[in-house]
DNA sequence: AAAAAAAGAATGAACGTTCATTTTTACGTA
DNA sequence: TACGTAAAAATGAACGTTCATTCTTTTTTT
């Protein structure tokens, strides 16, 4: 058990290096030997836990956005009602973009660049299930307008990405304030009017 | 003149051929070898209208934001009401992201990583001002919600950036109905509730 | 014919990955 | 428990390639 433990220790040091290294100078700019060293670990050590560099970034991929999902669901039951649950999740997701900045700037980029493999990508995109089958009732609850999910996601919740990012680069800082105003733009924008 | 003429057509080739790479490619995975040839140059010449691979991306980035906001304000008056104003550059936004894909693409990867510098994104933020003095005037008037600039942009123009990334993927196709519901979700987003 | 522009080849540095070796771990035996 | 040993894990150095940039020469322009 000891040596698991040690591996996976080392593994997660390699994830964590390549997050803050790729933040903050991008995939290509990014050499395994600094991972590495910021990793505590030689080089050629990366390649007994990952394939290769495209390997490492695909992997760290898929356990953030299972890390983001996992939270963004946490507390949420089937039980609720549409609103609430839809506020409960929204909160959810804006909670782990301010607090767990890195991961989300992280998975930002991601999403923004050919630095993923398409099939991770898609991998990443099914862990977002229980919000689409979420909105499929508040639609037929009529509570929710009849968009498609790609819609009601660019609306309800993808404005948060563009806010984390902007609060990290220091000109906007999102309060308590902010964030009621923010998560009533985003129920206006999504909810069937009267 | 026919000098100057033959310049600026490497230079726009240069530009064209820096976009359509890094777009597929990513920055860093795109050599100038490969930019050279694109635009039917020798890599050294390059350097005759760059300083070096960073001036050439800051500067492209620079040049496709101006054209992203000439476009988005071309038809724009001081003198339309706060409504018709907002709605005609959404529209023009729109407009320009899914036909001048590329392009705005590009503006994209570079605002959502590390690949440019800080002072050319400082320059490229300088060309909204428009809109956020169409805002300003519509807060005033009680139009608009009084939310900070970011906010406003997170929901009623970003949207379109993810729209547009997705459908450029091939899972989403924004149709002229697709576009009028996204255009109410974001003046549903930022006008003053009744 | 001088100056400017462009080219291809060359250079040196940096990178991803592998290799040969050392260190650590796991475990059967005394 | 202590030891010896084989396997596993980890390492630093080395390799081969790629790339941004520069240098020297050629071509084009005026």
């Amino acid at each position: 058990m000891a040596k698991l433990q040690k591996s996976i220790d080392k593994r997660n040091a390699l994830i964590k290096a390549t997050i803050e290294l790729v933040n903050n100078n991008g995939f290509h700019a990014t050499p395994m030997s600094k991972i590495a060293k910021m990793a505590n670990v030689s080089p050629a050590t990366i390649y007994l836990y990952f394939e290769n560099k495209q390997d490492l970034v695909n992997k760290t991929y898929i356990e953030v956005k299972a890390e983001y999902t996992k939270y963004a669901f946490a507390t949420y039951k089937d039980s609720m009602s549409v609103e609430d649950g839809f506020k409960l999740i929204w909160q959810r997701i804006a909670d782990f973009k301010l607090k767990e900045c890195e991961n989300a700037m992280f998975l930002a980029q991601c999403d923004n660049t050919p630095m993923i493999d398409e099939e991770s990508r898609q991998e990443g995109i099914k862990h977002l299930q229980p919000l689409l089958d979420l909105w499929e009732r508040g639609k037929q609850e009529g509570i929710i307008k009849p968009l498609s999910d790609y819609l009601l996601y660019a609306y309800a919740i993808n404005p948060l990405s563009f806010l984390m990012i902007i609060q990290k680069r220091g000109v906007f800082q999102l309060d308590k304030t902010h964030l009621e105003e923010a998560y009533q733009a985003a129920w206006n924008s999504i909810k069937v009017s009267l």
